[in-house]
DNA sequence: CATGAATGAGTTTTCATTCAT
DNA sequence: TATGAATGAAAACTCATTCAT
């Protein structure tokens, strides 16, 4: 988000990398010198610690994921005119096709994502990330716009939310053991599509 | 599962412990057998190594959320009568409702759970958990019944039984955070509900 | 002092001599366990960590010393014998004379001292060992003694037994400067003279 | 004592202070770079390695203690008179006063003084420095000049000096422990009157 | 001259694992 | 079979020193 050093962004892929594909503990800082060319004083010197040096490339990695997806799903338009011209519904499965394409191409970032919250104990990822990436309200306001425009049964919008991000945190993160990776869209797609209309057959809708 | 010594079920009891407070790499085994009142060669004598101890600990625990979840959903009745008597989709929401409520009393076990994900890449939980705990067909089976019995929409049980499962482990990883396990069952039942019933006003099942 | 294992002496002597040769910063313990002929996890199994290897290697090299002048000025007898045999003033010509020539021989001990001093801003030496070596009231006793038997013109005991110990301290260290160790039983007699003789020609004594 | 620009003396002066409260090993010298208000390049440049920053910034701090006592004992008058007027055992009481009440002013300098004997194994201290402050024959030019005028005994003045030098430098690193400095003078006085009047009772001059 | 980013040699410390008793 | 002392590979981190700007 900041400016970056050159320096610094190269650390902080090959960072990335290292800590996907070792772990945090098992990542050793001297590779991640090694393989972005510089000291390992170097690495110190720009990133504090280890932890630091983790947190920095976490927060790289899902920033980079939130940019792609409001790219992918907004681009350059007003998000409420995309809004009003696919609706909410699609507008979540647009979100999640998006997601899941995303960490098709790049498994790593899910382990990344893995040992923050299996080592810091905080999941950097679920709501938070959305609600960067909506740059205001995130998702519990399109929840909110969904109800109000009459496409989503009234609830409570965090709790929605919630069930959302953790849906998709599930699938992502199992989805991507042994190779799954490259079935996560369907995976998503499934999942995102029994969310907003239900598994049963006699939905209780109105009662 | 299989018998276990008395040392053996000791140590394994505090494994789980530190295991799930202290993560993988961070635990020492000394502490565990310090804590399990045996020497730390006992423990390599029962266990071979660190890994094989950690495997054996988490298997152990999810072996206990397996028994608990089905005494508690089924008893000792038998599971067809179960189901006949309250109907698939109470079904999930019980078998959710005693999850939830298992790792709202033992969060440290979703801790097991994350560090098996993070360090060896292998998620003991979702659906072979549900398989065990079915002792056969498992989730799939049940949703197989759901939709046989005109309960559930006509779906390809693997990604259903995927889907419900990534739900559960999103919400369990997630609702675990600072101290967020009180609300467990809330979260959890507020995602089965939407995954039962659908989040969209109008179903387009019928298309 | 207490028992200790055969193990933890031989690792204690080297560090000894390696900590007076190489000062505590620039000593390597790696160095240390392997000329005493261990693993370096040995090292730290038994002392903890550098800071209180060095401690307890300084105490261990006190302790020596205070044994050995006590030896040398007591031996089997009764202390109280032989002041009364040799009066006070040879008591301490023979405790400095003592002291001297064990320095003389092991100038290494003086440099711990010094370290200790300048690392850890502590001085194990000067009353307190003289206290120890007593095995009871100490120097101060000492000078307690003189001044009651008419030796000792009158003083409070406890600045008289710091300039002794200062000065003592003074020369040693001093004294064992570029290979003059050699010099310092002369030195150390000199002053003890002075000390006990004064330089005045015209003492005040009866002032 | 050579000409200093004005960066060099700020930056010794911060030297001294950090060396003090950190120890040389302990010492970081970007801290001392910072302090100074300068780069790091800049110490380098100025004092070539950190081992000559110590021994300049210890030098710096011996000739102020030097220039304080020559004035505080001195000042402007001709040391010939100055001896005239108070004798010979006043001269060494008022230095013996000085040294002590400018070490209860700075402590930190005696740490200095003790660093290097450790780091380098050089005491900066006794001798050379009365040397210097008398700006000829030193300290045994004084004994000498005692010894000429009758006030003290016959002694070599070399062993003296040294006596006299060991004592206060025993008093003062000792007497600076746990902010045992704010009694420095009471303890230096103490030994410099023992010193002078000797502490048996039935002097032996006339052996 | 001044600077401060880059460097990497050097040290401490930990801990899984072994094996003699 | 149980033990726990011994081991040493492995890694994090520091900081004096250099040198391009």
């Amino acid at each position: 988000m900041l400016n970056l050093s050159d320096t610094e962004s190269r650390i902080l892929r090959v960072a990335c990398d290292v800590f996907a594909r070792e772990g945090f503990r098992n990542a050793d800082v001297q590779v991640i010198a090694d393989l972005a060319g510089v000291g390992k004083g170097t690495v110190y010197r720009h990133f504090g610690n280890k932890e630091q040096l983790f947190l920095a490339a976490s927060k790289h990695a899902v920033e980079e994921v939130a940019a792609h997806i409001w790219k992918d799903v907004i681009g350059d338009a007003d998000p409420d005119d995309v809004l009003a011209n696919i609706g909410t519904t699609n507008m979540l499965r647009k979100i999640a096709a998006s997601y899941a394409s995303y960490y098709q191409r790049k498994p790593g970032v899910v382990e990344l994502m893995i040992q923050e919250r299996a080592e810091f104990r905080q999941s950097v990822f679920p709501t938070h990330l959305m609600h960067r990436a909506e740059h205001r309200g995130g998702l519990e306001r399109l929840f909110q716009r969904g109800m109000e425009r009459g496409e989503l049964r009234d609830f409570e919008t965090g709790p929605v939310a919630d069930a959302f991000a953790d849906m998709l945190y599930g699938s992502v993160v199992n989805g991507c053991l042994d190779g799954g990776h490259q079935h996560l869209p369907e995976r998503v797609a499934c999942a995102v599509e029994i969310f907003i209309n239900g598994l049963a057959c006699s939905p209780i809708h109105e009662e």
